[in-house]
DNA sequence: CCTTTAAGATACGTTGCGTTTCCTATCGAA
DNA sequence: TTCGATAGGAAACGCAACGTATCTTAAAGG
């Protein structure tokens, strides 16, 4: 037998359609992905697939949450400098792998559907990054680098948006003086200022 | 005559597509505006508005240049949070007006069209708000409000970056409370910051 | 072993795409 | 005023993908 003529189910076939869309995300792209493409390449079809999910969206969403690496160690460079270079280019870099066409892709469909924004939304805000940031800024008050600071929502969310942003505009990857205007200009004079109460 | 059964060209025919344009985008948004919605709507056929535009992305920018209102006066309120409140307000209205569904389906879209994307970055680069910046952080200057300090590019995109970053992900639109942080926890912090030199 | 569940294949009607064809109104030059 | 070039409007096209329905049959479990 050179075919393995089983018929999957459940986790299994899950996994398969899954690996088939970042497959075809990677290959063509969010726009121009189709449930027919990711079916034949799942070696399944498309009730399969309808069954399980109720869009597009919802189905790059899953693909993309199984595929989101867990966080790296936090950086201590020796300088608040340095720290937020290496974070804002891991940020970028993230950004430029999985394709800032897909994420804006995701996001104009998520309108369409409310419960893809909120998972989306959720699962940014509540990203492991926040996590990495207040570090970075401990460390820099430790150093004595900074006075001690509290971080509104708003700043935590600035890499990402501020990176996303650029991303989206000008196609990634993001150049490393882009990179460095948002600590040099923005991330680092923010923090200073935010310090001097 | 109750009809006028004329037949348009020109300047005359390009104004009513883009007229119809603007409304079916103001009426089903711009994942759902089909071309042919637009035909109709102008009373005109597809071919023509083919002829004139690649797409749906290059039409709908095309309308949206077209509304794109002059810069209203510059404001004055007596402090720079007062200034900066009423300009993100601004921005953040603007948002909400011109639906941030179709500024992510554009961007979306963008990445199959260059040319919408180099359009769209210059558009929003050179925007009047940059000069708005400038003038209010003068003001602000002129007062003794603020050391004087140069604003990086990076810092004068900040406020459409981050307006636009909120608006997409939690929907227009923008709450109040959040722009007041934008200002309060990001824009003047970072100002005072600069100013630190 | 026999019942339940759901995978996989196929075909369906629908929609909008972007294009082609054809006819004729409009415009400008002669 | 006439005539030829230009381009608007209407209709139809083939195509691609949508999302659904139908059917057969393999897998799972008691």
């Amino acid at each position: 037998m050179t075919e393995t003529k089983t018929r999957r189910r459940g986790e299994r076939l899950e996994q398969a359609i899954l690996d088939a869309t970042w497959a075809e995300l990677a290959e063509v792209g969010y726009t121009a992905l189709t449930i027919e493409a990711v079916a034949k390449r799942a070696g399944t079809s498309k009730p399969v697939i309808y069954r399980r999910w109720q869009s597009r969206a919802h189905l790059v969403v899953s693909a993309w949450v199984r595929q989101q690496p867990q966080e790296s160690g936090t950086p201590d460079l020796g300088s608040l400098r340095a720290d937020l270079v290496w974070l804002f280019t891991r940020v970028a870099d993230r950004m430029a792998g999985m394709m800032s066409e897909t994420i804006a892709g995701v996001m104009a469909d998520a309108f369409k559907h409310p419960e893809v924004q909120t998972l989306l939304r959720d699962r940014l805000d509540s990203a492991p990054l926040t996590g990495v940031i207040r570090h970075v800024v401990d460390n820099a008050v430790a150093r004595g680098e900074l006075r001690p600071v509290e971080l509104p929502r708003m700043v935590l969310r600035l890499p990402l948006d501020l990176v996303r942003a650029v991303a989206v505009f000008y196609g990634p990857p993001v150049p490393d003086e882009m990179v460095e205007s948002m600590v040099d200009d923005v991330y680092l004079p923010l923090l200073k200022g935010l310090a001097l109460d």
